[in-house]
DNA sequence: CAAAAATAGGCAAAAAATTGCCGATCGAGC
DNA sequence: GCTCGATCGGCAATTTTTTGCCTATTTTTG
């Protein structure tokens, strides 16, 4: 992941987390570097501050667009305006949130928006190219099942109680259904 | 267009304005009411207050979204969170307008909502949406097939043969999930 | 460690969805 | 008017999914 502030007390304890969790966490303290960092590595998700002093959050994520139009993109920060809220999500944020971060509560984002990810990018590639390659309407719904499925499981940290009150589902009708599109619980 | 505010004045007041320069205008107090009037009229957009006291607005947005995944909602409110103003562009919302709304703004978002394009990936986006609300698989899952099915339709001009090929579905299957899910065929 | 709570899965009945067959409708074109 | 092609929908057989009941296993707790 790819985590830019220019804050660098937050970046610094924030990576420094992510780290201790298992998450290999590239840093950058502008727009810029990010962008460079973003062309020369791998990254499987961005999360930047909004208000940075040379390009501000919006102009970064535009520029990413162009690089990597389905890249997950987190933003944050704690005096974000309405309209730059919708600017934001409508550049394709996975979400926004607001600057007084947990860590943890960053760490549980990422994750769930990480594994989530895959299905989501196979789902617009399909309803994309609908001309193209024929994706039955079976496998797509089952492909969004079993999204689904995985990210609440994700969310719950695999507790499956929650997930049956989550998602107002049978015991019975989620275990199969499990069992069916070859979802495994990861028990927290 | 169906316009929804539980502050009658207001209500009237803008139901006026818009109807003033040519547009067609359905008002609702409230949810339940927008709701049935939706079912029964054709809407060609939402504008809708967030903050009602029945249902709030993204309540009602999640019901939208089942009988009608495609269609353009607006949001207006004075006193929005960021989480509320996330979940509303997440379900799909076209916009989210701050309340003091000026009528003049609001028929040029409605027009240029109505007449303007909605990029693919925002249609996608709504009903891909990783929320982390309650709402039942069952819901969910409906809400997405109807969607990829809507699209699928739109993409053919309604050619029913043509989505039947592209979903590699059967044609009695095709109608049945129509009939369903209440999804008509406008052919071109 | 024992009791309690959570989870899994076999089995079978019940419910829902899929799909083939057949006939009906509707509009375009001859 | 008649035919052709596209679409729709009733009916019923078949398949798939859901779900209750019961038991076993695993995990958590005191």
């Amino acid at each position: 992941m790819l985590l830019v502030d220019d804050d660098h007390d937050v970046l610094g304890a924030n990576a420094r987390y992510l780290r201790v969790n298992d998450l290999s966490v590239i840093v950058a303290d502008n727009a810029g570097a990010a962008l460079k960092r973003l062309q020369a590595e791998p990254v499987d998700i961005i999360v930047t501050d909004l208000r940075m002093p040379e390009r501000d959050g919006l102009v970064f994520a535009r520029e990413v667009r162009e690089i990597t139009p389905l890249l997950p993109i987190v933003f944050f920060s704690g005096y974000a305006t309405v309209p730059e809220i919708v600017e934001a999500m409508k550049l394709g944020a996975v979400d926004f949130l607001e600057k007084a971060v947990e860590p943890e509560q960053l760490l549980n984002k990422i994750k769930s928006v990480t594994t989530g990810f895959r299905s989501e990018i196979a789902l617009q590639r399909q309803a994309l190219d609908i001309s193209d390659t024929t994706v039955s309407l079976r496998r797509r719904v089952r492909a969004y099942e079993k999204y689904v499925i995985e990210s609440c499981l994700l969310q719950h940290n695999g507790r499956i109680s929650c997930v049956l009150e989550a998602l107002d589902i049978n015991r019975r009708t989620l275990n199969e259904k499990m069992t069916r599109l070859g979802i495994v619980r990861h028990p927290q």
